[in-house]
RNA sequence: GGUCCGGUAGCUCAGCGGUUAGAGCAGGGGACUCAUAAUCCCUUGGUCGGGGGUUCGAAUCCCUCCCGGACUACCA
């Protein structure tokens, strides 16, 4: 028996939990319950990760203590979980006393093992918030091509890369104040030191999926590691470290610390030491974690753990995104589905199933196409699968199982000897290997019954033996279906158990058929989804006011923000900049004008070529960063509104002579932009007054 | 631009050196009626991205090009 620990990374505490966070929990589970099935002494633990500036800033606007709010956020994300039958060992929280007791013994590991350097840190900080700000905090103008409002970190017209001190005319999102630059001293761990570890420990061994240790080695061990700055001034929700007043451990040193406390929490519970769990050679360590956190995990983490003599990771599994209908998940279009949203809509063992059978050991993007969703769950697990339950279950309802296994023609050895191969995937994290050998077992118990012709039988009381024995096998096979996808079906698993009187707990249960038991009335298993289910999922899921006009119309002659109950989100993300005189606004000319031409820039990623005219002969050459959102032809003959007077700009591809307006959620993706136009009787010239 | 992954039937994918390339779904035809109109049988459909090469033999190995995606672009 092996014994096994296993982590998800822990949800950070500043949003709910939608079915993107969902495919990391439900592989996790899947996994462990089958180490489970198979016998293996397996804990699941996981926690809230609540510190940090974003969360510092949320409690403050929701007008609560962080404390107050982290602590309902956890119970959002704990009640989620169990409605999806993700079920941890213990559930903790990064801002608990064990964890603050075992960052302090980690920390003093690392500065006895002269890791630590102290160097100051220029940083912006916001004078009326009265907070240093990280980088996604300031937006300013681009120090390279004059774009306005862009990230504090890079510039998303011209991709140029600066610190957000660069930016000119920066300020801060949370109150538009101009930030300031300030010094403080800032703690380092200097990973170089432990190259030589991390070096060995990514490129041996099987720690890593081959392509991660591949990425590292590219990308980070090629050249000298970094300091890591793992400590943030005062005011930071947070630990203060011990030997350094007035700073914090930054959100990603105690996070994946968190992991250990979580452990070390559910042990003092069941009178388990901590050490066999994390100073064990007997003991696997396993987490499942995003392909965005690969960086912490692989190089930083493992530096930590080493450090601190803690046991490393057996293994990283590493996942990629989920995409729906093959595009990133968007809220407009209503794919950003919260847990609690989708539990209002849709069965939870369905995305159980339809993540199973698309999941991989691979780091690649999981996509929920809509119609393949449908499909995969009616067809394979209620036509194929609980069809063979629901037609022939009721014919032995009251004889119960045959004494003795009737003949199958090899059907239930066959698949009982398929197991190994289903054990396998399943160990390897496979899923959608371990699925698609299980639905071809259901594919071969249906001809079955189909050919004996239970209902024929049963109309002929000297066929009433023979009737048992077909319904026998057919529940055999069904019970032993159930069991191989019992780790991602755990509710079907107890469904089935119930009908036939044994609990499906081991793996064992597979290889061995059930006979001489009495059958339970049969209860309809699982429901078939339904399109409008998902589709009214998907409308509910779409920013609360935005009215999709190819479907709906308004109401006439209502109109008020609490009949439109417009999401409140856009302005949240970007509050209003700090406040402009009429002067100021004057200095902008905006004019109405009509695209006469719109053609594709190969070469950019984001931008059109706009030919613009402003009446009469006058012309103007835009290049708009639209490419995501717009095709050319689309915007042909319409009238915007352009910044007519801008500076004049030498661009890569040629020179941009003014600015189309469009409309964005700060933060949202860039297929989400929507170009300003003038309302019907406006013309190309006038001025926006 | 760099790195990596992929391109096999309309769709989702399996096969990854060896008999005429497979499955499920979808499409077409038929059967059945126990079952959540589920099931079963038959069937249409593919120059395995293109081109070279290695080999007795290639979807499978090598080279090259094209296309799609992810990551990355002096950033952790």
């Amino acid at each position: 028996m092996r014994r096994i620990l296993v982590t998800s990374a822990l949800p950070y505490a500043n949003g709910e939990i939608h079915i993107g966070h969902l495919v990391e929990y439900l592989q996790t589970d899947i996994w462990v319950r089958f180490q489970q099935l198979i016998g293996n002494r397996c804990l699941y633990l996981c926690a809230d990760d609540t510190h940090g500036t974003a969360v510092m800033i949320s409690a403050r606007k929701a007008g609560v203590s962080e404390a107050e709010f982290i602590a309902r956020m956890q119970e959002s994300h704990q009640r989620d979980f169990a409605a999806f039958d993700i079920r941890f060992d213990h559930y903790g929280s990064t801002n608990s006393a064990a964890n603050r007791a075992i960052c302090e013994r980690i920390w003093h590991s690392i500065r006895q093992a002269e890791l630590v350097v102290e160097r100051d840190v220029e940083q912006l900080y916001d004078p009326r918030v009265g907070t240093f700000l990280p980088d996604r905090f300031v937006r300013g103008q681009c120090p390279k091509c004059g774009s306005p409002d862009e990230p504090g970190d890079n510039c998303s017209r011209c991709g140029h890369h600066y610190s957000p001190s660069e930016l000119i005319e920066p300020r801060s999102t949370l109150s538009g104040a101009t930030p300031e630059l300030r010094k403080a001293p800032h703690l380092f761990i200097e990973l170089e030191k432990l190259r030589g570890f991390l070096e060995s420990w990514t490129q041996t061994g099987d720690h890593l999926q081959a392509e991660i240790a591949n990425y590292l080695k590219g990308h980070f061990l090629g050249e000298p590691l970094r300091d890591w700055d793992i400590s943030r001034p005062a005011p930071y929700f947070g630990f203060e470290i011990p030997d350094s007043p007035g700073n914090y451990w930054y959100v990603w040193f105690d996070a994946p610390i968190g992991y250990i406390a979580s452990t070390h929490e559910w042990c003092e519970r069941h009178g388990e030491r901590l050490d066999d769990w994390w100073r064990s050679p007997e003991c696997e360590v396993h987490h499942f974690i995003g392909k965005d956190i690969t960086y912490f995990h692989t190089l930083f983490w493992p530096g930590m753990l080493k450090t601190a003599g803690f046991s490393l990771p057996t293994k990283v599994h590493i996942h990629g995104f989920l995409t729906v209908d093959g595009e990133k998940m968007s809220k407009s279009k209503g794919t950003f589905v919260a847990a609690r949203t989708y539990l209002r809509h849709l069965d939870p063992s369905y995305l159980r199933y339809f993540y199973a059978s698309k999941l991989s050991s691979r780091v690649e993007d999981l996509d929920l196409a809509v119609d393949e969703f449908i499909a995969k769950v009616n067809t394979d697990l209620v036509n194929k699968i609980v069809n063979l339950a629901s037609r022939t279950a009721k014919f032995v309802e009251s004889t119960g199982l045959s004494p003795t296994y009737p003949d199958d023609g090899g059907l239930f050895v066959a698949a009982a000897a398929a197991g190994a191969e289903i054990r396998e995937a399943f160990e390897a994290t496979d899923f959608s290997r371990a699925v698609r050998l299980i639905v071809a077992l259901a594919d071969r118990a249906n001809p079955f019954v189909e050919e004996r012709r239970p209902w024929d039988l049963r109309k002929d009381p000297a066929k009433a033996g023979e009737l048992q024995d077909v319904c026998t096998v057919a529940l055999n096979l069904f019970r032993q279906i159930v069991v191989y996808l019992s780790p991602v079906l755990p509710r079907l698993a107890e469904q089935a158990g119930a009908l036939l009187g044994d609990p499906i707990t081991r793996w064992e249960q597979s290889q061995t058929p059930l006979v001489g038991k009495p059958v339970n009335k049969f209860t309809h298993m699982l429901r078939r989804v339904e399109e409008k289910d998902v589709l009214a999922m998907i409308e509910e899921s779409k920013p609360a006011g935005e009215v999709d006009t190819a479907t709906a119309s308004p109401a006439p002659g209502v109109v008020g923000s609490t009949t439109w109950n417009d999401s409140g989100v856009p302005l949240a993300a970007e509050p209003l900049a700090p406040e402009c005189t009429i002067d100021d606004f004057q200095k902008i000319d905006l004019r109405v004008a009509r695209v006469i031409a719109a053609e594709d820039v190969p070469e950019a990623k984001k931008l059109l070529k706009l030919t613009l005219s402003l009446g009469g002969d006058t012309t103007k050459n835009v290049f708009a960063g639209i490419k995501e959102a717009y095709k050319p032809e689309q915007l042909v003959g319409k009238l915007v509104v352009c910044v007519a007077n801008l500076a004049p700009r030498k661009m890569k591809f040629g020179t941009s002579e003014g600015m189309v307006t469009a409309a964005s959620t700060d933060g949202a993706p860039p297929t989400e932009v929507f170009v300003i136009t003038a309302d019907t009787g406006a013309v190309p010239g006038q001025r926006v007054h």
